[in-house]
DNA sequence: CTAGGGTTAG
């Protein structure tokens, strides 16, 4: 008894599947049971192979003939249980052992999902020929043991039993496309292909695949092109080799050669292009990959091809024709539901994501990592749905709890909940991070607003190359192993934000030199971002430079430099870009369209330059001729508009002309900052009535309302506004000043001593108090709340954070460098008269960027212009 | 009797 046929199961239960009525056409002789059977199995009749077997063991014993087709048609099917079955009528009936049958036991168990069972028959089999080996390493393959099947690989090198033949081949490419080390092996694979001659189109395609796994896509395209004997299956290769590794242009290239070539698209090509134009959002070309696929018989139905058209859809931001593929999707996979429910989290039709979501639990699918990483971005946004920790014991208790995407996805849904240790916690687990694990990270340390802890964390990755499995496998020159993992354009462009809201432009500068070294200064997000960066650190030249040579622009591009220009004081030239970028479009000819955040730009421009007739124009124009309805932050750009010049009272009456659909809540905000600056009493007092009742726990309203009343000297007013604030238990957000200095960036908060330099700062600021008041400086005291003696009052003044960052860049800078400080809040008005009269007694620049715009002081003078 | 190419996510 040759012990590879002992089965180590008790007899099973006829299944199901071999029970069905057997054919009632006689079939005479056992050859010709046999000779159906085959021919079945071969033309991948399996239902009906299964039958005739069935059949065929009611009128005569099976013989080893007869066994490897059934097995092949059980294994086609994944019916385990009735391979099962075969496996104990070989040993009930097979005569003599037969390596043939064995090695079809090893394939059929490995294919049914039977990991042991198939090592178990392996083992047993004495004289193992090269398909027994090549089996059982596939079978390794198959259940992703890549270490142990290199390891086979080699017990069969050493064994003698047979050489490796092209089979052997693909499975070895494929397993070290998978581990440590991978390159030096994917060598040497290579290498022994070409010294023995195991060649063909099948091992060909493995390399190319092998290598494009290992991101060496240039030498698989090498490789691609080498070859002769080009087939379909090679074409799709090299095309998903491209899409997989992001090189989505090519991708689309490499397909139009094989249909010059002569070879048609069929769905894996489809499957394989289709995320190319996903990319790069050419809805265009993949609309026509949609016909194309309607067009010819059985693409339609390919259930990639359909999830590849729903993700293309969505991407390119039309999710609703992503639904109408969806719907007409005939067997709906796993991948299907997720593409959807992916398109719709990504366009932010959140509701419907996860409507989606509960009818794809109740048709009884299961979801899977990919699911839930889906569907918790809208759950995050979605007010509905508030349980998050509840959503991350249901993950836990699924076992996707280490799924590097779920982890993402929790990473990130903590940051935005505000909960940013915990983010980090999850950040700690993951197991080997990657590029995205890092960029999820930084990304939620800026959206908590720790700035510096994204740069910090940036520094850190850098450091961590190289280390264990923190790399990522990259395109590298022959005879490196691997580049280790560095930063790309995503972080660039989650950490240039970091920059430019610290005012940190040292750092942003290193950015940018990174960038350019890097090639990723010609990406237009990025070149946006560094845009962005420089105007918001005070640099609007620097800014210009970059836009001017950025090679391609976007919307946002001019977005953020027509937001620069305002933010600036250069109302003017912001307009003027605004007209250019609508004609024009810069270098590319091509027009940009405006959309609702150029508007907002635009009237911010305006109104931080007084701007008014023209910002009402434009207002007025807006939908006729660009389609934009004025949203609520359009309307609170008017509002602050008018109320900044001065247009208190007709600020007020647009917003009693607003739409009852717009919400006012921003609208009332503006009116009551221009009360504010006005000193309108009455009108304050009614937006202030409003915002009260809306928003009842944000502190600035009552901030604002309270020193409203403090400079009409109304004070038992003031003290009210303030008292009711302390009952509704509402903190006001201290006042924060920050500047950089090396590589630091050094924060004050208002009042605040704890600062290493705090004594010297406040001693310098007292002498130079003197000099001010020497040249005529008045402290106004009216935007201090407190009813306080006027000596105290000075004192306060001087304790505002801006003060302080100034006096510290003044103290450790050389004289003539120009001082940058950003805050959080308003710049007070008695700041504002300060620091004009501090650049002139100590002849400095002084560049200040409040929330809303710069400030750029010089001998005595703001940019402004006071109009702020 | 054993083999190559595909969809979804951050």
């Amino acid at each position: 008894m040759h012990s590879y046929l002992s089965l180590s199961q008790r007899p099973l239960p006829y299944p199901s599947s071999l029970q069905t009525e057997p054919d009632h056409r006689p079939p005479p002789s056992a050859t010709q049971w046999v000779d159906l059977l085959r021919s079945l199995t071969q033309s991948s009749s399996h239902r009906a192979a299964i039958s005739t077997y069935a059949a065929m063991l009611a009128a005569a014993p099976p013989d080893n003939f007869a066994f490897p087709a059934v097995l092949k048609s059980a294994a086609a099917v994944r019916d385990l249980g009735l391979g099962r079955q075969v496996h104990a009528h070989v040993l009930k009936f097979g005569h003599a052992p037969s390596v043939a049958v064995a090695n079809t036991l090893v394939d059929m168990y490995g294919k049914c999902g039977d990991a042991a069972a198939a090592r178990r028959v392996f083992d047993g089999i004495s004289g193992r020929d090269d398909v027994s080996w090549n089996s059982m390493i596939a079978t390794l393959c198959r259940f992703e043991e890549w270490e142990a099947s290199l390891r086979f690989l080699r017990l069969m090198l050493s064994s003698r039993d047979a050489e490796p033949t092209s089979f052997t081949l693909v499975s070895a490419a494929h397993a070290c496309s998978h581990v440590r080390g991978g390159s030096r092996l994917a060598r040497q694979v290579h290498a022994y292909t070409l010294r023995n001659g195991v060649w063909g189109t099948y091992t060909n395609n493995a390399l190319v695949t092998m290598y494009a796994r290992l991101g060496r896509v240039n030498d698989a395209k090498a490789l691609f092109e080498a070859f002769d004997d080009k087939d379909m299956v090679s074409w799709n290769t090299v095309i998903s080799s491209l899409s997989q590794n992001d090189r989505f242009e090519e991708a689309l290239v490499y397909l139009h050669l094989m249909i010059v070539d002569g070879v048609r698209p069929d769905g894996v090509t489809l499957a394989s292009v289709l995320p190319a134009c996903s990319h790069l959002e050419r809805v265009g070309f993949g609309r026509e990959i949609h016909c194309y696929a309607l067009r010819n018989e059985g693409l339609i139905e390919n259930s990639f091809v359909g999830t590849a058209l729903i993700d293309m859809y969505c991407n390119c931001k039309q999710a609703e024709k992503g639904r109408l593929v969806f719907d007409g999707v005939l067997r709906r996979t796993v991948a299907a539901w997720n593409a959807m429910l992916a398109g719709y989290a990504r366009n932010e039709f959140d509701d419907e994501a996860l409507r989606l979501f509960v009818e794809m639990v109740s048709e009884e699918f299961c979801p899977n990592a990919t699911t839930l990483s889906s569907v918790l971005p809208a759950c995050v946004r979605c007010e509905a749905f508030f349980d998050q920790e509840g959503i991350h014991g249901y993950i836990v208790k699924r076992g996707f709890g280490s799924d590097k995407y779920v982890q993402n996805a929790l990473m990130d849904m903590y940051a935005r909940m505000g909960r940013i240790e915990i983010s980090r916690m999850i950040f700690g687990r993951v197991d080997r991070r990657d590029i995205v694990s890092w960029n999820t990270m930084i990304t939620g340390c800026v959206v908590c607003g720790c700035h510096d802890d994204a740069l910090n964390l940036l520094h850190e990755m850098q450091r961590c190359q190289g280390e264990d499995g923190s790399e990522a496998f990259v395109d590298c020159e022959e005879g490196e192993e691997r580049i280790p993992l560095k930063p790309n354009s995503v972080t660039l462009m989650t950490v240039l934000p970091g920059c430019a809201s610290l005012a940190a432009l040292g750092k942003g500068k290193e950015i940018h030199a990174y960038a350019v070294k890097q090639m990723l200064a010609m990406d237009v997000a990025v070149g946006s971002a560094l845009v962005d960066m420089y105007a918001k650190c005070g640099c609007l030249r620097l800014a210009r430079i970059v836009f001017d040579q950025m090679p391609v622009r976007n919307v946002i591009t001019w977005n953020v430099l027509i937001m620069a220009y305002g933010m600036h004081g250069k109302g003017e030239e912001a307009l003027e870009l605004f007209r250019r970028m609508t004609t024009e479009g810069g270098s590319s000819r091509n027009v940009i369209r405006p959309n609702e955040v150029t508007y907002i730009a635009v009237f911010a421009a305006c109104s931080h330059s007084g701007m008014v007739d023209e910002g009402l124009h434009l207002f007025h124009t807006m939908k006729a001729r660009h389609g934009i309805e004025p949203r609520s932050d359009h309307y609170a750009c008017l509002v602050d508009l008018l109320g900044r010049s001065g247009q208190v009272k007709e600020a007020y009456e647009l917003i009693n002309t607003m739409p009852s659909n717009v919400s006012k809540v921003d609208a009332w905000s503006s009116l009551l900052g221009a009360c504010r600056i006005h000193q309108s009493v009455e009108i304050g007092e009614i937006a202030a009535k409003h915002l009260f009742d809306l928003e009842p726990n944000v502190a600035s309203h009552y901030v604002l309302m309270s020193n409203i009343y403090s400079s009409a000297g109304l004070w038992d007013q003031a003290m009210e506004v303030r008292k009711k604030m302390k009952e509704m238990g509402v903190r006001k957000e201290p006042g924060c000043s920050w500047i950089e200095h090396g590589d630091e960036v050094h924060k004050f908060l208002a009042g605040d001593s704890s600062h290493p330099q705090s004594k010297e700062l406040h001693e310098y600021l007292e002498t130079l108090s003197l000099r001010m008041r020497k040249e005529g400086y008045v402290p106004d005291t009216s935007c201090v709340l407190h009813n306080v003696d006027d000596e105290e009052k000075e004192t306060m003044l001087c304790g505002h954070s801006e003060r302080l960052a100034i006096a510290f860049g003044l103290l450790n800078t050389p004289p003539g460098t120009t001082i940058r400080v950003a805050k959080n809040l308003r710049v007070c008005n008695d700041c504002h008269v300060a620091t004009k009269i501090i650049s002139k007694i100590v002849d400095r620049a002084i560049i200040l960027r409040d929330v809303r715009r710069f400030h750029h002081f010089r001998n005595g003078t703001c940019s402004c212009g006071d109009y702020w």
